[in-house]
DNA sequence: GCCGTTTTCGGCCCGACTGTTTTCAGTCG
């Protein structure tokens, strides 16, 4: 599925690319990228949309509107083509080597002819590079690494691999004597759904001896740059990490900064700008006397500008910035709001733990309720049948009964199953089996290439099944391994919205299901959502945290997640407007 | 090329590090 605004955003960002090579004016090419993100990241398919209604869309004028209502019709913009014509496509590819930005890369063009990461690589080798004005040895020497990095091709690693080495790297440098504070930042701070690099921020009177111990971690493979600030590593597994050491007064400031992102970044400091302040990772300054009016924390430095707290996961520049301006910033669900998990395995099925370690851990976690909702039949490999579904059932009663206790105040344990949705839409079991489950998540499993229109239908008709109550891994993606169904997302949410199903946000780190963008678009529909780990052992129920962390990307409050719900309005919701299961004491 | 508590023109985020251009441009985040 590729909307209109995908492509769009990214012949924007082409035409961004191509007037910084061809050193146009920089503000034209900013304002290029600017739109294209607005775009991007716009709800309404920009195809469907005149020009009066794209200018509605923040960082689109004239100009911009009308080269997007040209390219929906045409299918390619003049303005564009004509400097595709006077650049080959292999020259902004130059620019993806680190370090050789688009006016080096056009310097070579011009005068080399070098059109390709290829060529570069035997322009050097051919010394060709030597009395090139700009081109020292140690740029060729740089160039040579950037394009072996460019072909080993380091790629985005997943939340939890990140999550997992940010950790490490704080809590070693936390040892380090005259180390304040430690945090990791960045991306990773804002759950972004997979990591390019990691953001680890110092505060301390003196840097050296963090830096110092930061480049001698033993996983450092290359330091690639080295200053008394800010010091970058690259790890024996291609991941960049920058250090920055700042002074413990500045903390808030360069933890807003460094927590980014770029976009909401600039948007703070044009804010402070226009205050006659000055916004860096040292604090707010006034912009005449250089005088500095706070740094401490993020709190201060936002309440300057007159904005509340933004939480870090908010913070893209999709409209943060006006909501809290208005004080509209949604109360976002945050992880200690989850009352339990309503998707998860044993190893009656693909699981690794038994029923009983499972409810256990979850007992632990404090949850509330907790579901578990092995697979059907119809995923032959699994052997499921009637008899083992019913055994267990009976054996998930007794656990109810035995951890209930407390005053109320105990566990309650619901059996479900993770249904899987056949090419036609139908489920494992017909509507009187189902009907003995306290919750049926279904999910597409298989036939991932159906064409939209059958995967559409198929995704509703599950929708429409008195019974089932979420859809688990709407789109189905693995990141980095499978793209998401085709399907059209927005009739399926309307139909989640119609029928009372959830959609599921699943928080495995390669699934990430729905992804933020799709969570924002669902909830406009009034969708209801379900956070689940889908945990397949005791140690994937902590991947809770990455599914509330999308939750988060996509605005959701409390309300719109039903296992932040007390049981019995969880329970509600179950029975589909009466049209499903009855509700069990 | 967009935008507006600087409002239809004049401004557009800020700083660190590197390499090479002996005073700064390019790149990155």
């Amino acid at each position: 599925m590729t909307r209109s605004n995908e492509e769009v955003a990214e012949l924007f960002r082409e035409y961004a690319d191509l007037i910084s090579i061809t050193g146009g004016e920089a503000y034209r090419a900013r304002v290029y990228e600017k739109a294209a993100r607005s775009i991007g990241g716009h709800h309404t398919d920009v195809s469907t949309l005149d020009v009066k209604g794209l200018r509605d869309i923040p960082n689109v004028g004239k100009s911009i509107a009308e080269k997007t209502v040209e390219y929906c019709r045409s299918g390619s913009v003049a303005a564009v083509e004509e400097l595709r014509a006077k650049i080959p496509a292999g020259v902004r590819r130059l620019t993806a080597i680190p370090m050789l930005g688009p006016k080096k890369a056009f310097h070579l063009y011009e005068e080399l002819g070098i059109s390709s990461v290829e060529e570069l690589a035997d322009a050097i080798h051919d010394e060709r590079l030597r009395d090139l004005k700009g081109f020292g040895p140690k740029t060729e020497e740089n160039l040579l690494h950037g394009i072996e990095l460019l072909r080993s091709s380091a790629e985005r690693v997943l939340l939890d691999t990140a999550t997992d080495l940010a950790d490490d790297i704080v809590t070693e440098l936390s040892k380090v004597t005259g180390c304040r504070r430690c945090t990791h930042a960045g991306s990773l701070r804002r759950f972004r759904e997979t990591i390019g690099d990691i953001d680890v921020l110092a505060a301390a009177e003196t840097s050296a001896p963090l830096m110092r111990a930061f480049t001698e971690l033993p996983y450092v493979s290359e330091v690639i740059v080295h200053g008394s600030k800010k010091t970058s590593i690259r790890t024996t597994k291609g991941l960049q990490v920058d250090l920055r050491v700042v002074p413990p007064d500045s903390w808030g400031a360069a933890l807003q900064y460094f927590t980014g992102s770029k976009a909401h970044n600039i948007r703070t400091r044009e804010l402070a700008v226009h205050q006659k302040l000055k916004l860096s990772e040292y604090g707010l300054f006034d912009a005449e006397s250089d005088e500095k009016i706070v740094s401490e924390t993020e709190e201060e430095v936002y309440a300057r500008l007159g904005l509340p707290w933004i939480p870090p996961t908010l913070r893209e520049d999709r409209g943060e910035i006006e909501a809290g301006l208005h004080d509209e910033l949604p109360e976002l669900v945050e992880e200690q709001d989850i009352r339990g998990d309503l998707h998860t395995h044993t190893d009656l099925t693909d699981g690794l733990a038994p029923l009983e370690e499972m409810v256990a851990a979850a007992a632990e976690r404090g949850y509330a309720y907790y579901a578990i909702t092995d697979h059907g039949p119809d995923l032959v490999m699994q052997r499921m049948t009637d008899e083992r579904m019913l055994a267990q059932r009976d054996r998930v009663r007794e656990l109810d009964g035995a951890y209930r206790g407390r005053g109320g105040r105990g566990l309650r344990l619901l059996h479900g199953v993770e249904l899987n949705i056949d090419p036609d839409g139908e489920v494992d079991w017909p509507e009187e089996f189902l009907a003995g489950f306290d919750l049926c998540v279904a999910s597409v499993h298989s036939h991932f290439n159906q064409g939209r229109a059958a995967l559409t239908r198929r995704i509703v008709r599950a929708c429409e099944n008195p019974y089932v109550n979420v859809i688990g891994h709407p789109t189905t993606r693995v990141i980095g391994k499978r793209p998401p169904v085709d399907a059209d997302l927005d009739e399926i949410f309307a139909a989640c919205a119609r029928t009372g199903t959830a959609l599921e946000i699943n928080g495995h780190p390669a699934r990430l299901d729905l992804r933020d963008e799709d969570i924002l678009r669902a909830r406009r529909h009034g969708v209801k959502f379900a956070v689940d780990s889908d945990a397949h052992s005791v140690l994937h129920l902590a991947n809770m945290r990455y599914g509330v962390g999308m939750a988060q990307r996509g605005w959701l409050t409390k309300d719109d997640v039903i296992n932040t719900w007390p049981r019995t309005r969880l329970q509600r919701f179950l029975r589909k407007g009466g049209t499903g299961r009855k509700a069990r004491g």
